[in-house]
DNA sequence: ATATAATGCTAACAATATATTAACATAATT
DNA sequence: AATTATGTTAATATATTGTTAGCATTATAT
């Protein structure tokens, strides 16, 4: 019954503003990891991948903006992602920061409940992100992410959260086959672990819901699923 | 507290003016929402749906009229009211920008208050004010913003400020889902912090008071709500 | 200005829906 | 025919939502 929470990694050189962010974020239920410059923030991000880095722009030796870019460069942490925290006066690093492929960021000084929006902000950001996706239609099948709904030969589909992701994913790229494991990447990011079968399961559950549309969802022996282009 | 707030977006990579601009929109119980840059503000611009958008036109990389231009071309963002914020020497920009359909301009530097009284003249003769103080009706429930009633098969409900604006925000939009901060966003701005369990007690609350009516806030499990189309 | 009431929030727990596993069946490939 | 991959089912684990109660805050009335 216990969910284990997302590992934070806080980069500060200020001693203060480190321990006032390890307070809140801990007080939340997040996991909070620390680091006092760009060196020991690079490392501690390969080596534990944190969920979410919030990074100070002002750091001693690498400075933020490095570090930012090469998080960004590496595949490993590339997908994990980053509030930046600046003084007011450097607006131009907050656009270059964005530019880098930051997340997000907050300007100092600011307000933990700020902060604890934005953090919560970024780990709901990849429902948003669907939601705001586009219609995708294939031939008689409209999958319209914004309602959550399908749309077969006029009659609307039930499915559950993921039944609808798995379909999504397929069918954003007609013909193109995906393995189970980049279907389960797709709906929740990387090493999510389940069996091969999990996988099956919901694509058995789903075809059922889809009724005489389920010889669409192909199935490529040895490799994965797609959708019929 | 009477009326729903309008969501106003702010795009500039100033953050000073971001601040100023912020500062006293919010004051006028504006919900503000930012954005530094092109790409940020076109996203935000879509996804959150603002019912206006105060403008930069010097932004890094897409810059302020492409901006305008792209937003007018959606179908689902051309009708939010767009105001300029230009420096004097840009006349020609001025025209452009109103040609591309912006409503309004106000030239560096400015004064809040000449700021603010073109925000209440944009919303004064706004499509989008219409609409957002718009009579929504669905099936037989009549919701009256202007009014704050709502009317069920004739009937007369009372609901309190939040449940008004959560049931008002659903269903201005029938059958989009909206996430629980979505809706927390739409009635008081980003950064507002609460838990998931507050929206679901005024959901509860909401549909209690709906009486029969309560089905049409539908639950979509893994996302959010929605009210039935 | 103070008392009273209404509202909105959190926290804890209950109820429900969904996802996953495991075990086995079936089908395809060699 | 043997082997391997996939399909299926049911039990179980997990996650999400519903609900209640109590407290804090804000509005309203006295």
């Amino acid at each position: 019954m216990f969910m284990p929470k997302e590992n934070i990694l806080i980069v500060d050189d200020e001693d203060d503003v480190l321990e006032l962010v390890r307070y809140n974020l801990e007080k939340e239920g997040y996991a909070v990891q620390t680091a006092v410059c760009g060196e020991e923030a690079l490392t501690k991000a390969r080596a534990k991948l944190p969920d979410l880095i919030i990074l100070d722009l002002m750091l001693p030796g690498i400075d933020g903006l490095s570090v930012c870019k090469k998080l960004k460069e590496d595949t490993k942490t590339q997908n994990i992602p980053v509030i930046m925290l600046t003084a007011k006066s450097e607006d131009s690093d907050i656009v270059s920061g964005l530019e880098l492929g930051a997340d997000d960021y907050v300007t100092k000084p600011f307000s933990p409940k700020v902060l604890i929006a934005r953090v919560r902000r970024a780990f709901q950001r990849s429902v948003v992100r669907d939601l705001n996706n586009a219609i995708v239609k294939v031939r008689e099948m409209t999958i319209d992410p914004s309602r959550r709904e399908v749309i077969i030969k006029n009659k609307p589909i039930e499915l559950t959260f993921t039944e609808f992701n798995i379909l999504y994913t397929l069918a954003k790229r007609p013909g193109q086959v995906f393995t189970r494991y980049q279907i389960v990447d797709a709906i929740h990011g990387e090493d999510y672990l389940v069996t091969d079968r999990a996988i099956d399961v919901q694509i058995v559950s789903l075809r059922k819901k889809l009724g005489s549309y389920e010889k669409n969802i192909e199935t490529v022996r040895g490799v994965g699923y797609r959708l019929k282009d």
